[in-house]
Formats: C-alpha cells, sequence, structure tokens
DNA sequence: GCATTATAGTTAGATATCTAATTATATAGT
DNA sequence: ACTATATAATTAGATATCTAACTATAATGC
C-alpha cells in the first residue's frame, strides 16, 4: 500500500529517525538545555576553542546567522556564554564559553553517556558501519549543493 | 581528530541530511508551503481519507496535538482544508480537504516530480536499498521507545 | 579619496515544534 | 445518578529555524 518511490521514503524514515532521537536526546539533557545550545558547547571544547565569531558558529553549524544570534543571545542570557567586540574588526564580535558554560556541557555529556548505549541497543555497531559511509557521501553531496547559489532546481 | 562515537556520528549525520533535504524541498514547493502542511495534504489523498479529526492526524505524523491545532489553524485559513464540529463526539472536530487543498497537493507534487530525481542523482536505488532496510528498524525500535511512558533513562 | 560593493550582526515577522495548563465533553465506577 | 477519571481541543509561553530588510563597518575600484 506504500508506492511512495524508495528516495521519498529514505528521507521519510530520515526524517522521523530525527525526530524522535532529537527528542529523546533534549530528555536526557539538563532541564532547560537543548541540542542547538548543547552543540555550540561541545563545538567550543571538542575543538579547544577559545573565541569565534557568531558568523563563524554560524558556518559551523550550517545554520543562518540570524537564528545563531537567537540562540547565543538565549545562551548569554544563562551565563553559558560571553560575548565581546572583536577588537579588530568593528562589525565582528567574539563568543567563549564560561565557568558556567563548560560546567553545562560536562553534564550534558554525562547524560549522553546513558543516552547512547541505549541507542546503540537500537542499532548494532555492525550496522551502524555498514550504513554510515553512504550517508556521509549523500550528505557531502547535499552539502555542496547548498552552496549553489539558489536551489532553482531549473 | 573524530573522537565521537559512531553512534553519535550516525545520528549527526541524519540531522544534517534532514536539515539540507528538507530545505531544498521546501524551497521546491509553492510559495509559502511547507513540509508539515504537504504531508496532511498528501496524507488525505494518499489514503482516500474523506475525514480525519485532529487527534488521529496528530497520532499518525507523531507530533502533539497542539501543534497539530497550529498547523490546521493555518491552513484553515489558507483555505486548504475545512474543519467541522464531530456530530457524534462533542469535544471532537473532523478535519477535510477543500478543493483548494486538493490543487494544492497535485501543485507539490509536480514540485517533487523534479526535486525526486535530483536527490536520486545523489544516491543509486542500489545504496537506498542497502541502508533502507536498517533505518526502518532503527526508526520502529525508537517509535517504541517513544510510547514507553517516559524516557526516564534511568 | 570617494563611491560601490561586501560582510557582520541585528530586527521583524513567519512556521513548526514542545510542555504545561485550561475548558469542555465522555466514560467509568460505585 | 453523581463523582472521578480520561480524552479532545485550545491557549500560553518557550526554542529553533527561515527569509527579508536594516545598520554599521570593511574592502575594492576607479
Amino acid at each position: 500500500m506504500n508506492a511512495d518511490p524508495p528516495v521519498f521514503q529514505l528521507f521519510n524514515e530520515i526524517g522521523i529517525i530525527n525526530q524522535l532521537s532529537t527528542k529523546i536526546f533534549e530528555g536526557a539533557l539538563p532541564k532547560g538545555m537543548t541540542t542547538a545550545q548543547f552543540t555550540v558547547l561541545n563545538h567550543f571544547v571538542r575543538l579547544g576553542i577559545d573565541e569565534k565569531s557568531p558568523a563563524e558558529l554560524a558556518s559551523a553549524f550550517q545554520i543562518t546567522r540570524p537564528t545563531m544570534t537567537s540562540t547565543l543571545t538565549r545562551m548569554a542570557r544563562a551565563g553559558l556564554v560571553s560575548i565581546r567586540a572583536d577588537p579588530n574588526d568593528g562589525r565582528a564580535k567574539l563568543v567563549s564559553l564560561t565557568d558556567t558554560g563548560r560546567e553545562m556541557r560536562e553534564s550534558c555529556i554525562a547524560a549522553s553517556a546513558v543516552f547512547f548505549p541505549l541507542l546503540g541497543s537500537f542499532i548494532s555497531d555492525a550496522e551502524v558501519a555498514e550504513i554510515l559511509p553512504t550517508l556521509i557521501r549523500l550528505r557531502v553531496k547535499l552539502d555542496g549543493m547548498r552552496d549553489a547559489k539558489a536551489v532553482t532546481l531549473d
């Protein structure tokens, strides 16, 4: 009864998996924390970065600058990041983690330490290894298309 | 330099693919149309349904009732759906497509007829066939967890 | 050097999504 | 029958996300 083309099905499944896994993950995070904010915290720590501009962060996460402004405003209000003017560029700003931000990231990591084994019980390492390369190839191609001026399709 | 566990990577890639493909798809839809609204239109047509309550629709798409209320309100405002009181249940309502809704669905299908071959050029049918079963299994398991009362993880 | 163009960040306005709380109606239980 | 519980829909308030438009500063170009 499912007449959808395989590619449609694929994107459909990916959409549902994304929605469900995101919800489960956020349910495990400290109250009020979101995936978007955790991603920023994790980025600084994992890459050992001191300061980065909002534009660079937006680019790293492939979101628009207004979205980044919005998230950073909330994170600054919560004391997770600190934002100062860039002394070398009057237009730009520089974002850095606060101690509170670093502690929050630790709490999130602790939460995910419980979360990922659970997900791991839903899909084996072998299965992940089997499908991950294909998904990465697909992501890279989609990503390349994003850079094409407009997604005109004509 | 990527020390993330494979499962983390998997969900990361899935998140990015979902974001990019959704954006590309919506870019192809008629101005103002969204994936959420198209999904509702397509649901009625594909399954040949006349009327369905907001609660049933919310359940079918695995979103909350407030979200469904929100989307249906906008769709009704745009003339895409019609909503009436359920004569058999004073609490419930019944949603149905309007002619405008049906036409809009056709336009979206026409748009996707251009979109999916494009995506198809990014991933072969063979690759889709290879990874789809695993993704479906994963989705089903995540889905089952959703029904567990609370995602307590403890 | 001054005008044009590009870039950084923000603001405005929109949609989708969630949780918590509210209102109204049904159903169950005793 | 009357109370207690469950269900349908909505409202309120929040986050994330987008596009379009705006302000300010930097870089280019002639």
